[in-house]
DNA sequence: CGCGTGTGTTGCGTGGGATGCAACGCGCGT
DNA sequence: ACGCGCGTTGCATCCCACGCAACACACGCG
């Protein structure tokens, strides 16, 4: 739309594949030299490519500063509470959104469930961290040693007989999870209630947050319940998706 | 130098705040409404801005993707990670990597005392330039006019009581560090935080990066942190070694 | 229901600004 | 010294980015 800009913002690109002096960039955009000059210098101006030593030009570290920045002024909340409210009104269900902080998995949205049974849980609460789903899903994306010391120094309270009983068997279940990329929690909290649930994940791929559906068995046995993974999934997906800005790179949807 | 260009590449810190909808940045622009649209689309196309369900906009993932393989193309980074990683587990504190780049120093990487590598956590933040460690390093080995043109230009943020205070004080210390090839910040960025560094020498014997190790003084005395620096220089020096060899001097012209 | 108000969007004429050209400075290799 | 390949600069031309005004649309309110 816009000629000289859209100009420059194909340098950008054309950078990332690795440093390039002035001649090469104007031969790539098909402009004169000096129009290539004016332009990296506006770049350049604003820290978005550096001059090294020898003349060439190269993406500048100012575009890490401001993808840092923005990571951190962006809140998972509200990209993903509209797509909490559809998915509670298509399935009725209570759904909860949380995340992992200082090793703790705490709940930061719910959505309350449409029928009159209703589980206890609160914003702000901190998750049973060795049944929830969503804190399984949290807790199977940190790296391999801090995974494994976390859940070494866990406590296992065994709320019902489907709890999780141990450190091992909670880094089975963890490796599952990352594997196939969902979880529940078969009345592993309290013996009536199951959940299902699926990461949200940021723009370098990592899991920023989890969300699950959550119904108690008179309601829907889990079967049923399980029937709602798919819908669960494409629901975390399209947060993960808005809240990356629309991923081009479709990497490991397995 | 670009009027539109300038314009554009303007929007980007600006939703690096958060986001925001096209009257906002229109205004903070200065510009009318339909230049702001049409500046907007053109990054838009470029995904470097997404538009979100609530049609207000913010960074699109494009620029993520930029950033990271900007900051790929720092080499420095993959020789150094090893090293910093084998620091860490001897003496267990963070350690930071940094460059300076366009009156900017930033950190690239980060080893945590608590948890292994952390890829987009806090790498990337600029450092408080008159006081850190690191920043004194890199600054130290500027050439001397451009040294003291910055020094002049910089504002000097008493953090603490130890911060440095004025451009002069700065400049004998930044000669201080220059002539013994090692820097400090004792408690001058936060009261209880003390850091030691040392450089790390390109091939021609320029300063191309800078490593420090970091400690609150409940941990470790700044006398107790002291006894690390033959630890620190011995650890620069072998990155040096390392990138020195990886990089064939091309000019040894000095 | 109509109206007012707040968005985002579109078409268009105009002139400012981006463009390409040519000339220049500079370092380097022969 | 000379030519050659870079990046850089001043300048005249004309394109295209600009602001304007009108439109489309969704709300909230009387």
């Amino acid at each position: 739309m816009s000629q000289s800009v859209d100009r420059a913002l194909s340098i950008l690109p054309l950078l990332a594949r690795g440093p390039a002096d002035l001649g090469a960039v104007a031969d790539e955009l098909g402009v004169h030299k000096s129009t290539a000059l004016r332009l990296l210098r506006t770049l350049h101006e604003h820290g978005l490519v550096h001059r090294q030593r020898d003349q060439r030009y190269r993406l500048g570290a100012r575009l890490f500063t401001l993808a840092q920045e923005a990571v951190e002024n962006l809140d998972v909340r509200d990209v993903a509470h509209p797509h909490l409210v559809a998915l509670n009104e298509s399935c009725g269900h209570t759904v909860h959104l949380a995340v992992y902080e200082e090793r703790e998995v705490l709940y930061i949205d719910k959505v309350e469930s449409r029928y009159p049974v209703r589980m206890y849980s609160r914003i702000g609460k901190p998750v049973p961290i060795t049944v929830a789903a969503v804190a399984k899903l949290l807790l199977a994306d940190l790296p391999e040693p801090e995974r494994r010391a976390l859940a070494e120094r866990l406590d296992y309270p065994l709320y019902t007989s489907r709890s999780t009983p141990d450190a091992a068997a909670f880094l089975r279940e963890l490796a599952t999870v990352r594997e196939q990329g969902w979880a529940t929690d078969l009345g592993g909290h309290e013996e009536s209630i199951n959940c299902v649930g699926a990461p949200v994940k940021g723009p370098d791929g990592r899991v920023v947050a989890a969300m699950s559906v959550s119904a108690p068995n008179v309601v829907v046995t889990a079967e049923e319940l399980l029937g709602l993974l798919p819908h669960v999934r494409r629901t975390a997906d399209a947060v993960s998706r808005e809240y990356a800005g629309t991923t081009p790179s479709k990497e490991a949807t397995a």
